[in-house]
DNA sequence: CGGACTCAAGAAGGAACTCTCATGTTCGTG
DNA sequence: CACGAACATGAGAGTTCCTTCTTGAGTCCG
């Protein structure tokens, strides 16, 4: 698989400076949390409902759902649409910035996918010759 | 930019399960932290010693620094040398499977450069209308 | 003799993230 | 007249993460 045909370096403006501005880190400050991936990956499927969504991510709390919604749709990932209907029915979707997002992660997944038992491996052997 | 040509959507399995046996969360679950992008990326370009990491990356504590590569190395990402000399001297680089990584990590830093602005736009937007 | 250099490990405190539990709205159902 | 469905918000506790500060070993330099 490739990324590009002769994969761009990360460039220098990406490293020298504080963490803070560093362009990388900025998406994973945003991903990285525990559930922003699986609401993700789900919405890029087709628009879901809230409680769709909380019978879909397994272990997931009402709390941190709505938590996870919203930072998405501050961010412009995810649009939330509330119909004024009763009981209220709510639909969250991926703007097209956040289907812009979906190519990278999958390439993150498919990666996870294909080196998932390396990873393992390296993890055994090592806990294996320390501690 | 191409990830394939037709991206493939995240797999079922990623997603019907909990969250500990997802693809995606291990990877970022390793990668997600805050310093570990930056070293493999560092190491991407070519081998560092010890101190040259604590020098390149702004901010970062010695322990952490420590803690970081202990962990890449586990999971067998970067491999360390260490030389028996004095003052003592340490080489890390990537291995092949960490090697491996960086196409994918270097997707998602496109997309945040490519979409900082947007993101950063969203945000305002989203703040000037709510609190 | 005392300090510097290199690569760490450990303790302690605070910050950030997540969890559980409780509360609220509006309406149709039993 | 409760009660549940759907979509949340808030308090408070727990856990994990990160930071700062301290300690250490071994040798060379002045």
């Amino acid at each position: 698989m490739f990324v590009t045909n002769t994969p761009v370096p990360l460039t220098e403006r990406d490293l020298t400076q504080d963490p803070e501005d560093c362009p990388v880190r900025e998406v994973l400050d945003r991903v990285g949390d525990k559930w922003s991936v699986l609401v993700i990956v789900l919405l890029g499927q087709r628009a879901h409902r809230y409680g769709e969504l909380h019978r879909a991510i397994d272990g997931i709390s009402q709390r941190m759902l709505t938590l996870t919604l919203r930072a998405l749709a501050r961010d412009g990932l995810v649009e939330r649409t509330a119909h004024a209907t009763v009981p209220p029915r709510v639909d969250y979707e991926l703007t097209d910035l956040g289907h812009t997002l979906l190519a990278p992660l999958t390439a993150l997944d498919r990666w996870a996918q294909e080196h998932r038992e390396e990873v393992r491996a390296a993890r055994e052997r090592h806990d294996r010759a320390n501690g």
